[in-house]
DNA sequence: CGGATTTGACCCGCGC
DNA sequence: GCGCGGGTCAAATCCG
């Protein structure tokens, strides 16, 4: 139970705006989790190195297709092997900070049908079923254990035959934020944007996604038309990125602020260096704190 | 009336 | 082998 409940609170959004050919792990720990993490506890022996080395072997076949998801192999299959040496850092890693969270793979006991990819994503939003362009069809509900909420399971009505299945449920945890796994890829082209939002809430609004509100040190992301900010509270520099699909853009809704005038924002000023990377205080006194991590 | 949703039944893999 | 848990199916129901 307590081994889900972490499981279920895994900072997805962790990761955003990593680049593909780099280490992934390694961009989770700040120099002040480093001395939060193994400065302040010598009783543990791994060094950061070494944690960040075993993350990146037991998530060799995971990485992720996009800078804002998680793949893993398949949505209900971990070896053995890795799911073990997840459970040992875990336990480090929940006595040394309950704010830091660690990206680790999914705990799925099975494999049934489904050897497809999948991609676990945590989004924040009204309405999980909302939050992409294709269009779903629910074709199940299920109780799952040791959460109160129930998982859905919606097929990709978009197309006839398309494999694509997603599953919406709440995190426990976090009641306004769903975790959404996808599985199989569609066959057909992504519907546009204007059909496929018909009817949805959303705003043309920037959309920002962000963790519990218990995470200080996660990456905040805000996607920005084909623009991905990469937000580090405690950090100076924000990382610009394109490149970013309607689906993935579509992580959460921030009020009040128009991606246009932050677009108009982003362009006009002489802020962004070659590598896309802007001042952070610069864009929080744009977007404003209250926003950022409302 | 057609498409979407609900929900109980069934199937399957895994652990004991 | 059996029970449990999760994923899917499909009939019933809902809704525009």
């Amino acid at each position: 139970m307590d081994e889900l409940a972490f499981l279920m609170d895994w900072d997805l959004e962790a990761i955003n705006g990593l680049a593909p050919t780099t280490n992934y792990f390694s961009h989770l720990f700040s120099e002040q989790d480093d001395e939060l993490l193994f400065g302040s506890l010598p009783e543990f022996s791994k060094t950061k190195n070494a944690l960040i080395d075993e993350f990146e072997e037991l998530c060799k076949p995971c990485y992720p297709l996009s800078s804002q998801t998680i793949v893993t192999n398949s949505l209900t299959t971990v070896p053995k092997e890795p799911h073990h040496e997840v459970k040992e850092i875990k336990a480090s890693k929940k006595v040394a900070s309950p704010d830091l969270q660690v990206l680790a793979v999914p705990k799925c006991k099975k494999s049934k049908k489904n050897k497809n990819k999948s991609i676990v994503k945590k989004v924040t939003a009204m309405d999980g079923t909302l939050c992409d362009a294709w269009a779903w069809r629910k074709y199940g509900q299920k109780p799952i254990k040791g959460s109160p909420y129930p998982r859905s399971y919606y097929k990709c009505s978009s197309s006839k035959g398309c494999p694509a299945r997603k599953q919406v449920e709440k995190n426990h945890l976090d009641p306004k934020v769903y975790i959404v796994t996808y599985t199989a890829e569609h066959n057909h082209p992504e519907p546009t944007r204007r059909n496929s939002l018909a009817g949805s809430t959303r705003k043309n609004n920037l959309l920002v996604t962000h963790s519990s509100s218990t995470l200080t040190r996660a990456q905040k992301t805000c996607s920005i038309n084909s623009l991905v900010v990469t937000h580090s509270p405690n950090t100076p520099l924000v990382k610009i990125e394109d490149e970013v699909s309607m689906q993935e853009q579509s992580n959460g809704i921030l009020e009040d602020v128009e991606d246009h005038h932050l677009l108009e924002w982003l362009n006009g000023g002489q802020l962004c260096d070659d590598d896309g990377w802007i001042p952070n205080k610069e864009l929080e006194e744009f977007i404003g704190l209250d926003n950022m991590y409302q």
